[in-house]
DNA sequence: TAGATTGTTAATCGATTAACAATC
DNA sequence: TAGATTGTTAATCGATTAACAATC
């Protein structure tokens, strides 16, 4: 039972519950109910004791959660390692925003360093994030244990420097171009498509 | 058969089988078959056929697909309305970024204004996209019958220009922001949370 | 004790995919 | 005709949620 693989539904969760208890905790809250997560989360009540419970009995039948005990829970499950070491690559206007996403707030990620192509931006540092030039990826990746890198490169020039990444070391890359790109097995892909988000968007609403 | 719904996971799917189909017709591909979809898009060649039945049957045993066909299509289905009007609110750092995103490329969304409260930035004009002042929300609006925004504002100013937006008469919300906001039952939200993404790109890694 | 809320089972829903008859 | 690939059924998987016994 300990060892039931939590699902990949719950996991996405578990930022949120976090993020919900601390303002609950800053407020002065001690105890808190699945009937009021699901107001607060809009996550069915149900749906929250089942997500908690896949920790062990975290609650009192009768009386709730106790907001510090889960807010100590989802710390550890979700900072278990250290903070993971980010870098941007590719520092146009989304990437250069990105730099200035408070990413560290709720996660356990921090924006190491960024890199591009383009010579007035290489050697500059934006945000407190030093840019290097993407021919130095390999050795600064390894020289600072970068683990996830954020690609938000011209599309045609996806592949190609996720190649680069790839041979760098890198592990996971959340990728925000619209390409299909190839990665070995033990690296993973997540795609943010904020296309396909307007879109999809769009679509739900002419649904009625 | 022809009026059943179609599924949310497969309108999320349209998009990248336009993207994809448009590649394919420009490289000269007459025809396709699920199978180099499956390939290409990386979905499973039964979930694509199953996808395109939706639509009728549109390929023919034993050959595959017509890549034209299926263009006009998905154009068709995609496209059918006019290209929804879209607002972004809040020209921050990341609100900066999206004016500049090339959403009319795939989609059928044009950006035609933003909004935000800082003077330097009022009534100017951001890449070719006019900034207002957010008080004329509701005029503006209702002028250029906007029907989508984006919501790039700080966490503190969500509900509030939520609010704005709502009785300006926006359709729906494309929130960038962390807070989960209250919208009427009409009004659509689609949360775009950069920072759960991350966290479960990173997740997902340590999982192995 | 009476009231409240958990933890968990079972039902249900939605989506994916294997399999294969239909047929171009 | 033989080979290929669709369209669709049925099995399977994963996630949500109603319901309620357990129990604080």
């Amino acid at each position: 039972m300990d060892d039931n693989k939590i699902s990949l539904a719950t996991t996405r969760r578990l930022p949120l519950y976090y993020r919900c208890l601390s303002e609950l905790n800053e407020k002065g809250e001690d105890k808190v109910s699945s009937a009021v997560l699901e107001r607060l989360l809009k996550i069915d009540a149900a749906t929250v004791r089942r997500d908690f419970s896949y920790f062990g009995q975290m609650g009192r039948r009768g009386y709730g959660y106790d907001v510090k005990i889960l807010l100590e829970l989802f710390n550890d499950v979700l900072k278990q390692d250290t903070a993971a070491n980010v870098a941007i690559v590719g520092v146009g206007n989304l990437g250069h925003a990105l730099i200035n996403f408070k990413f560290h707030k709720t996660g356990n990620a921090r924006i190491k360093m960024a890199f591009d192509v383009n010579p007035e931006v290489v050697d500059t540092i934006q945000s407190e994030v030093p840019v290097y030039d993407i021919n130095e990826i390999k050795q600064r990746v390894r020289d600072e244990k970068i683990e996830v890198a954020i690609l938000t490169v011209p599309n045609s020039q996806a592949q190609r420097v996720t190649d680069l990444l790839v041979k760098a070391g890198i592990k996971g890359i959340m990728n925000f171009t619209t390409e299909i790109i190839d990665v070995p097995y033990n690296v993973t892909i997540h795609d943010v498509d904020l296309s396909l988000e307007l879109q999809a968007l769009i679509y739900s609403m002419d649904q009625d």
